[in-house]
RNA sequence: UGAGGGAUCGUCCAAUGGUAGGACAGCUGACUCUGGAUCAGCCGAUCGGGGUUCGAAUCCCUGUCCCUCAGCCA
């Protein structure tokens, strides 16, 4: 994946990267990198999954390993298969692939069981009675040590005939858990005594009810990795804790050695990814579902016209390392602008219709004129569009007063029709209310294509549809859901909501090259930005997808001449 | 007042004892049939204090700040 780095500029390794060659060098491995991405399938994947995904398949397809996709499932009460094959969908488009190493954790719920058997014949876990306040309470805290339960000492054999009572289903939920046997006073509240096993009467998604109790994710974690020769374990900070009830666990079983490795989940500005909160903005119809396009989750940005290709270069990009951090969202917009500028075709449309006429040009006629697909890519060629006497141009584009360096079409002003001619604005007609609805201009005939035989410079372009050939379209203009930085900081993230999140326009005009396109079919509107066929679209009548607008370097000159 | 981690331009990431560099953002300018793209330039950082050293972001000491952990969630 991704090029090769130059010859002569060798690209610095992360430390994960770095731990990796290590470890190929002395043949920790024998040779081999084996990761995998485990998500518990509990919610849609977001962009923040996309980091561990390119991590874990990165880094393996670095090396010439392999990554494994493992849905870790051992909480029956939260997990559904629509996630599953949600998740399958995302990381595929993505771009990786499991090939035939799909696993669930479920899948060795048997194996677990065997190996917690074992911990109890070698006197490292116990079957406690406490209940689930009583095991807090003995805990301890952050600063005092924790105290042993009174069910500590258990013999080997009461320890082994209550845990498979406990699977024969003989005891309600929450009377009793197996524990591992570490340290109540581990300065490390990990390894005073975790909890291995709990009771749950939960209907499995893929066992059924061949199980009453299932494994937490400190024992099956780590078993799951050895079962599958995982060499490199790579997961979030949080887990940093965990790492030595990981490596207690292996240790004491004596199976397969893998090693954990932690890095900073990515975090972007003005972006929501907890799922409590993405559930909250559904519930609240604020977005529309888990593939609204203002969400960062990544069926929500491939209905919103991110590329795969963007969200890589993406993350390549932002690296890996342990430090916390919050990655400016303009930097994911730049690269989805990089990508879509090198292959997206571009198109004429106007947004918000202004009626333009041409007065000198003759009533009934019509050009086909030519139109260059991608000034950034030849071979993608060019297309013919229709020009006419009456055309629709942006309202944007015209001022009556126009302010200073303002290029654009203005009274006596002449300017340029893209792939067209040059035109000066003659006359403008008002409503009642002072409105204006409707620009007169004459042509130039000398100036078909666009070029001025004289040489004459021309400021300003605009883009234009020939009324009488136009499509009509509704396009959805998205910008960023939230208007400040950092939205987790709100209570009630209502108040942190970009209230131009979404504008629709119903009255939107796209020259006619575009009928027909499927849905997922991505373009530029020239001078706007980058836009994608809906899937909401009917037949007659499409549904456009503002992706990014395209950086606008008027709307910042307006900016500062505001606020002088 | 426990344990485990982390602090480098506004942001993210490099530099592992030898000129603190790149990307994004911002600002200039050039160019342009997209006020896009491109190109050139500018702005801009080693958490504080000591020490070792010819030389410290890097090593040592010390302080400060930030994150994680007290689920029978993951």
């Amino acid at each position: 994946m991704g090029e090769p780095a130059e010859n002569t500029e060798q690209r610095s390794l992360d430390f994960i990267r770095t731990t990796v060659e290590q470890d190929l060098a002395s043949n920790k491995f024998a040779g081999r990198v084996h990761t995998r991405f485990p998500p518990e399938p509990n919610a849609y994947l977001h962009i923040g999954h996309a980091k561990a995904i390119c991590t874990n398949f990165g880094v393996a397809a670095d090396y010439d390993g392999l990554c494994n996709l493992r849905f870790d499932d051992t909480n029956p009460s939260r997990e559904e298969i629509e996630y599953v094959e949600a998740m399958k969908r995302d990381i595929q488009w993505l771009g990786f692939d499991w090939d035939d190493r799909l696993y669930h954790a479920s899948d060795y719920f048997g194996y677990l069981y065997a190996c917690a058997e074992e911990l109890i014949k070698k006197g490292k876990a116990y079957v406690d009675d406490l209940s689930p306040a009583e095991i807090r309470a003995y805990r301890g805290t952050l600063t005092e040590p924790g105290r042993n339960s009174p069910y500590r000492d258990r013999s080997v054999e009461e320890n082994l005939d209550l845990f498979r009572r406990m699977r024969a289903g003989e005891f309600p939920e929450e009377s009793r858990v197996l524990r591992a046997k570490i340290d109540m006073a581990s300065p490390n509240i990990v390894m005073r005594d975790p909890v291995l096993y709990r009771i749950l009467y939960e209907t499995h998604h893929r066992t059924g009810d061949e199980w009453c109790i299932y494994p937490l994710y400190d024992f099956t974690h780590c078993l799951s990795d050895s079962i599958e020769g995982i060499t490199h374990s790579l997961c979030s900070l949080e887990f940093e804790n965990n790492r030595a009830l990981y490596d207690w666990i292996l240790q004491e079983l004596g199976t397969y050695r893998s090693y954990q490795y932690e890095f900073a989940r990515l975090n972007l500005t003005y972006t929501l990814t907890s799922k409590r909160r993405l559930l909250a903005l559904m519930d609240k119809g604020v977005v529309s579902g888990w593939d609204d396009p203002r969400l960062p989750t990544l069926v929500g940005m491939r209905r919103r016209g991110y590329t795969p290709e963007a969200i890589r270069a993406f993350m390549d990009a932002i690296g890996l390392s342990k430090a916390n951090s919050v990655v400016d969202v303009a930097l994911l917009e730049h690269f989805i602008r990089q990508d879509l500028n090198a292959r997206a075709p571009r198109r004429m449309g106007v947004l918000d219709p202004l009626k333009l006429v041409i007065d000198n040009y003759p009533e009934d006629k019509v050009e086909e004129l030519e139109a260059i697909n991608n000034p950034e890519d030849e071979t993608m060629g060019t297309r013919r569009v229709p020009f006419s006497r009456v055309l629709y141009i942006e309202q944007d584009d015209f001022r009556e007063d126009p302010p200073r360096r303002f290029y654009r079409l203005s009274p006596g002003q002449e300017v340029r029709l893209r792939y067209a001619y040059l035109i000066t604005c003659t006359d403008v007609i008002k409503d009642e209310h002072g409105q204006v609805i409707e620009v007169h201009a004459t042509y130039d005939p000398a100036t078909r294509g666009g070029d001025a035989p004289d040489g004459r410079r021309v400021r300003g372009t605009l883009h234009w549809v020939s009324a009488a050939h136009a499509l009509p379209v509704t396009v959805r203009l998205y910008d960023r859901l939230f208007k400040v930085p950092d939205p987790a900081a709100y209570d009630d993230m209502t108040e942190a909501l970009n209230p131009e999140s979404l504008e629709v326009r119903t009255n939107c005009y796209a020259e006619p090259s575009l009928e027909g396109m499927e849905p997922g079919y991505t373009f530029q509107f020239e001078r706007q930005g980058y836009f994608c066929v809906d899937s909401d679209s009917a037949p007659d009548q499409l549904v456009l997808n503002r992706t990014i607008a395209l950086r606008d370097s008027w709307a910042r000159i307006e900016r500062q001449q505001q606020n002088r």
